[in-house]
DNA sequence: ACATATGTTAGCATCATACTAATACCCTTT
DNA sequence: AAAGGGTATTAGTATGATGCTAACATATGT
C-alpha cells in the first residue's frame, strides 16, 4: 500500500494546493487554484474532474473543498512528508531543500513505513517548518 | 538534481533490467527483457527506443547494453536505492518490503541526499541483500 | 442592464505506456 | 541452398495524464 488513493504527482500537488488555499477558512477557488499551481484554468479543471472522480474533492460553482477521503489522503501525504523531511534535516540537509526533495515522492510511501521512520527518528511532534506531524484536520 | 538523466519509473526498471541480464557477461536480448519486466517484446522497443534516444543504451541486433551514460545512472540509482533500502531496515523494515518501496522512488533522489543518508547511517559498504552500496561498473 | 471576473466546455496536442498483427531477420538443420 | 523456427522490429491502435487556446456561460458589482 502507498498513500494511495492512487494517486499522480500533479493529483498530489493539487490536493495539497486544495488544503493551503482553503487556510483562511473560505473554499479555493479555480483561478487561485491555477494561479499557485502555475497552469491554466482548463487545466486545473481537467485534475478536478480527476480528483472527483476519485470522491477526493466537492466542487461548487467554482469552490472546492477536500472531501473526507481527500482529507484522510493529504493527512497521509503530509505525515509521509513530514517524516522523510525531518529525518533529511536531521542528515544535515537543510529544510527547504529536503521539503523540496521529498515533496517528489511522499504520496509514494505507504503508512507503515512512515510510521517506522517517524519512530526511528524520535516521534518528533513538529516537522522543520514548525508544523505539526501527524495533523489533525 | 535527481538520480535524473529525466528518466521514468518504467525507463528505470529498464535500466535495472538491462544490468540484471547482463550479469552473465552476455547482453540481454529483447525477449528476456520482455519476460522479466512483464510487458510485451513491442513495448520493449518502445521503451528502448526512449533510453535510446537519452544515450543510456546500445543496441545491436537484439542485444542491449548499457552506455557509459548509462551506467552512471544506473550506479547512481542503485546508490540512492541501496542508501535508503539500509535506512528504512534499520527502521525495523524487512529486506524485502524496503527494496519494493524504495524502488518506486530510489531514481527521484539527487545523489547529495543520498550521500547524507548513506553517512548519517553510518556509511556501511554493502545493502541488506548484501550487495555493494557504492558499486564499481 | 452592462461590463468584468471567473468558471466551464470543446477541441487539440504531446508523451508515456501498452497491445496485436504483420513483417523482417537470423540461425540451424536438412 | 532452401526451409523452418525463433526472435526482433514496424505498423497501427488505444488509453491515461498533462497541458494548451478559444469559445461560451455564469456571476457579481456598479
Amino acid at each position: 500500500m502507498s498513500a494511495d488513493a492512487n494517486i499522480t504527482k500533479k493529483e498530489r500537488d493539487c490536493i495539497v494546493s486544495i488544503w493551503n488555499g482553503f487556510q483562511n477558512g473560505f473554499p479555493v477557488r479555480v483561478s487561485t487554484l491555477a494561479e499557485s499551481m502555475k497552469i491554466r484554468p482548463p487545466t486545473v479543471e481537467e485534475l478536478l474532474d480527476r480528483l472527483e472522480g476519485k470522491g477526493l474533492i466537492q466542487r461548487n460553482r467554482g469552490m472546492v473543498v477536500l472531501s473526507e477521503a481527500g482529507r484522510t489522503v493529504y493527512r497521509r501525504i503530509m505525515m509521509d512528508h513530514r517524516a522523510l523531511e525531518t529525518f533529511l534535516v536531521q542528515c544535515g540537509d537543510d529544510a527547504d531543500s529536503a521539503c523540496k526533495m521529498v515533496s517528489n515522492f511522499d504520496y509514494l510511501i505507504d503508512e507503515r513505513t512512515a510510521l517506522l521512520v517517524l519512530k526511528r527518528i524520535g516521534n518528533p511532534a513538529l516537522c522543520p517548518h514548525g508544523r505539526q506531524i501527524v495533523e489533525a484536520i
